[in-house]
Parts: structure tokens; sequence; C-alpha cells
DNA sequence: TTGAAAGCGCTAACAA
DNA sequence: TTGTTAGCGCTTTCAA
């Protein structure tokens, strides 16, 4: 009767004993044995396969939390440290514990070796894929976020724009960088002609690479990042040459870093890396009834503008 | 006997068949149902009390998890978001799981209203404390945090160092300004002379108050931030400026915030805080058979000597 | 409309 | 040393 199973008929006067009876004892239904009974605990794995838990899968976690309290279920948590032999030890213990389904979540957007356990509930890829798609996969749109930022810059009308990248052998460095060379082809402009700069993410390759940059001359008038760590490196080595953003470069972030993008001066232009909403997809894709989407889901990733980037001197000085 | 009992005896012989049925049958215990027999689900629950969902809460719940796996237990999450009465009521969703024990997280370091259903099973609080201690607290020691990085400013030779603080309505500000304090006030120096700003511990509000800072003349040789983000801003606004980091004013952040202050140049010194180290102790308190210290628990938060600090300039010409 | 009973998968206690 | 049984707290089925 609590559960209210249909088609079920109880007299009003039980009901008000029942109801009364449950608040007098403060009776809460063990979950546990309703699980056991039931073969449905309302818990759901999130398996963060990385070796740190930094702000990706914090968001993610967020996201997907919001959408499991809705469902009523819980998340059980478990840290694979990028080891796929922990993956697969973790996965056992989720469920042994009757997790009813799985969130496989990357950091670094990557394709992962998914356990076969896995596959013993219904499961889906955070930020990750795995080789022949064997179960839903949410993935950022990289290349369209690399080439709608570089758009951006194109319309304000740079025409000399360097790319810092993050670490080359990431899947996500190399769909932006892909997205990069494609708004530049359709603005008529020759990739090879522009500089690309290999980086690693760490805010710091961004100060080194921007100092290597400043060597050439002229320097471009635009710089893109492979995130917003190496854009603030990026901002502390144009400042320390002498250099003012956005008036003499423009500087264009990736992340939208939460406490970071949007708290630094000046404010960074960058591009929004969903993860919350990711987190929160995949945790619906897992609600019982909803048809789950096969392949891959790529997400947007909007293009925000700041205070870090402006017209290039030129064109103003023109104006 | 898969599970050892004590004071048991079994001939050889049947071990091995039940072994080798175990691994044909690749047999895994249901550990909901041993739960509802045991009454203990090796399960705990970990409470994220705040808004956000971010650096802290990521590095707590990484070193707790950590020391869960050593246990065999596993985290199952939830996030209040802040709200008392959500906090009441994942909790109650957490110990309808059975939940073994609770951690209880908050991530500006404060004062919580710990609902009293937590009180039903072992709970640690974590970076957070409550009226009268009715449960174990582990808490950073801001004070002598903010004590010993202000004397290595001291040792380095300054003797007019400005703090921008974080937000100072917040527990971790006003800990870390006595320790300031008592730090000048030892070194002979009288804290009413040194400039002290409130901000807020968002990276905008370091580089706002460096604005401000500068229009007096002199400005100080060194400024201790409220946390590294507000250094960040600190360290742009100083640049801006034309002041160069360390040569003519060194900067101390707060918090050792992973993947910004080792990584910024020039990488901040600054206080560590310990978040895994402090996740991880909430849950080896709870583990089984560990006498649980009452009352709260001071965790040691070291200084880190990195580049954005140095002697004054006036004893450097000295010299 | 209500009550009784079986059984989810496991463990602990007891008999054989 | 081995096998059997009761029961954890719940839901579902069937009988009254």
């Amino acid at each position: 009767m609590l559960n209210q199973t249909v088609g079920q008929t109880i007299s009003d006067e039980t009901r008000q004993r029942v109801l009364q009876a449950v608040t007098e004892l403060d009776y809460r239904p063990n979950r546990a044995a309703q699980g056991l009974r039931q073969g449905r605990t309302a818990t759901i794995g999130f398996v963060s396969h990385d070796a740190d838990f930094g702000e990706f899968a914090a968001s993610a976690i967020k996201g997907a939390h919001e959408a499991c309290i809705r469902q009523g279920n819980l998340l059980l948590l478990v840290n694979t440290g990028g080891s796929n032999r922990q993956a697969a030890h973790l996965i056992g213990d989720l469920l042994d514990r009757q997790a009813d389904a799985l969130i496989f979540a990357a950091v670094g957007t990557r394709s992962v070796v998914l356990p076969d356990a896995a596959l013993r509930v219904p499961t889906v890829l955070l930020n990750c894929f795995a080789a022949n798609d064997p179960v839903p996969a949410i993935l950022p749109d990289e290349v369209r976020g690399g080439r709608e930022s570089t758009q951006a810059l194109l319309d304000l009308g740079h025409r000399d724009i360097a790319y810092l990248t993050g670490k080359p052998s990431q899947w996500a460095t190399k769909a932006r960088l892909r997205g990069f060379r494609e708004a530049l082809r359709g603005a008529g402009l020759n990739p090879a002609e522009h500089t690309v700069l290999s980086g690693n993410y760490h805010a710091d390759s961004g100060y080194d690479l921007v100092r290597t940059l400043l060597q050439r001359n002229p320097p471009p008038t635009a710089i893109m990042c492979g995130n917003d760590r190496m854009a603030v490196g990026a901002l502390l080595g144009l400042l320390e040459a002498g250099l003012r953003v956005p008036e003499d470069v423009s500087v264009m972030g990736y992340d939208d870093q939460f406490q970071l993008a949007a708290e630094v001066r000046p404010a960074l232009s960058t591009v929004l890396l969903p993860y919350p909403g990711m987190g929160r997809l995949a945790a619906e894709q897992l609600a019982i009834g909803v048809p789950t989407s096969p392949g891959r889901t790529l997400v947007h990733c909007p293009v925000v503008m700041r205070d870090s980037t402006a017209p290039p001197a030129r064109t103003r000085a023109r104006s």
C-alpha cells in the first residue's frame, strides 16, 4: 500500500491506521531489503576512469547527481585511477552491490576499454568512447567548438591566428585543431600559414609557448589556447612581455573553467564545455523507460565571448 | 567458508570443490543480500553540503575514496546544494540504503547544522563543525597556516605586508587573518600598520584589490592573498601595472590549488590545504575498530615556497 | 478487503 | 566435518 501498487483496494479506515503507525514509529522502509526483493537498488554506479578527480569529474557528477535525485536514484562513486584492472575490479564491486546501471566517465576525452562486466547492466559512456560503440556515448562536439571559436576570431577581423594546442596525442586536441583549420579554410585562409605550437593543457605551457611565439616578428593578432589554464599562462606571458590583452593581442580559451575563465582579468573568451549537462544527460539516458540513443551523442559547446578578445589593432586603427 | 569465519573447520577436499565451483560459475556474493543479513552494507555516505561541487569536494572525495577502497567500502555520494532541508532529506536516503557511516563535508569551512538523523550512524564532519561537537570534526589549521605563511615572508625580510583577504564573513578568512596578525606581532610589528583589504576569494577580487593597493605610495613589498585564485588575479593586476613578481613585489597564495598554483608563472608560493588527506582521515576514522577521536582535529597546512616570493628589493639592493 | 505465507540471497547457529 | 534451517525486511501471490 505504501508503494501504491496499482489495482489494490483498501478500506479508508485501515489506510488511516497504517499511515498513523508510519508517522508514529517514524517508519522508513529498508531499501536494501527492498532492493533484494525487487532486484532494483535505485543506485547508479559512477565510474570515474582517470588518475585525477578534478574539475571535470566534479561537474559531471554534479549534473548526474541532479538527474539521479529527480529519479529517486543515488550515485555510488568509484575512481579507477585510470587503471583498466582497477576499473574491472571496481565495476565488480558496483555490480556486487547490485547497482542498477553504470556511468563510465573519463576526464580527458578518449577511447577506453570497457570491462565486460559493465555490459551486464545498462551503461553509458561519458566523455569517452569504446571500440565498436557497445553502449551509448556522450561526447562534446570538439570539432565544432574549435571551428566556432576560430570563427569568432575571424568575425572580429583577425587574419593571423596562432594556436597553442593542448597535448597533441589527445582526441580533444586533434578535434579542436581540425575545427580550427576548417574555419580558416572556410575563410579562404591557408592553415599552413598559421602558427600551431604544441602544449600540454597545463598553464605553464601556455606561458612558455607565448614566449616562443613572441620571438616571431610580428606576433599574431590573436591566440587560441588549448584550454583556459593555458590561456591564463598565455595572459601572464603576454603581460610580462608588455603586451595588452585584448588591445594588442586577443586570447581565446577553452573549457569555460569554473571559477577561472570568468574571474580572470581580462575575463576569458572561451568555449563552454557543458560537463554538468553531459552528466545529467548520462543519468537521464539510464532512467527506466527512456529509450537509449545508441552510438555517440555529440553535445554542443557554445562560444562565450568575454573581454580577452577584440578586433585586431590594425582594423581598429583603420576604423 | 568464503568469508573465512574464524574457528571453522573444513576438509581440504570440500574446500577445493567449493573453490572450483566458485570459479566455474563465476560466483559473486550478492552484497545487498549480505548487507541485509549482517546489517552492514560496506557503504559510506558522503554528503557534500554546498552549492558547488568543485575542487574541494573532488579532492576530499578522492582521499576518502582511497581509504574506503582499502577498507572494502564504497562511497554513496550526495550533494545538498547547501540546503539544510535537502541535507536532512538526502541523509534519510542514505540511511534508508543502510549506509554504515557518514562523512558530512562542506567546502567553505564553516559551522553547519547536522541533521539529527546523522547521529544514528557513525558520522565525521569534514571541513566543518557543529555546535557542541556532537561528532568528530576534521578541520584545517588555518590560524597556523596564516601565521606560518606570514612568517615565511617575514623570514625573507619583508616588513611591509598587505593582506588581501577572502570573504570576511568566513571562518577560514578570520582564522588566517588571525594567524597573519599573530606572526606580525611575533616579529615586533604592529598589525594596524599593515593594509588589510577585504575580498571574496574570487580571482577578480584579487585583481581589483591590487589596483586599489597600488594607488598607495609606496606599495607593500609583499602581498598575502586569500587564496590562489585571488593570487592569480593579483599577479595579473601587478603585471598590468608594470610590476614584476617577485622582483618588485612578492605574492603569497593559499590552497595550493590543483593545476593552478604550481602551473602559473611565476609559480605561486602558497599554503597547502591537504584536502585529500583530510578526506582519507575522515574515512579512516569511520573504519570499524578505530577509536574515534572526539572533538576537532586540526590538520596542519604546510607552506609551499615557489617562485612568487623573494626577499624585498631594498634588502636585496643592500646585500 | 484483509491476512498469511513464500522467498529474494545470504549467514549464523545448530544438528547430524 | 558437513548439512540443514531460520530469518534479515521487504514485496508479491494466494487464500480466506
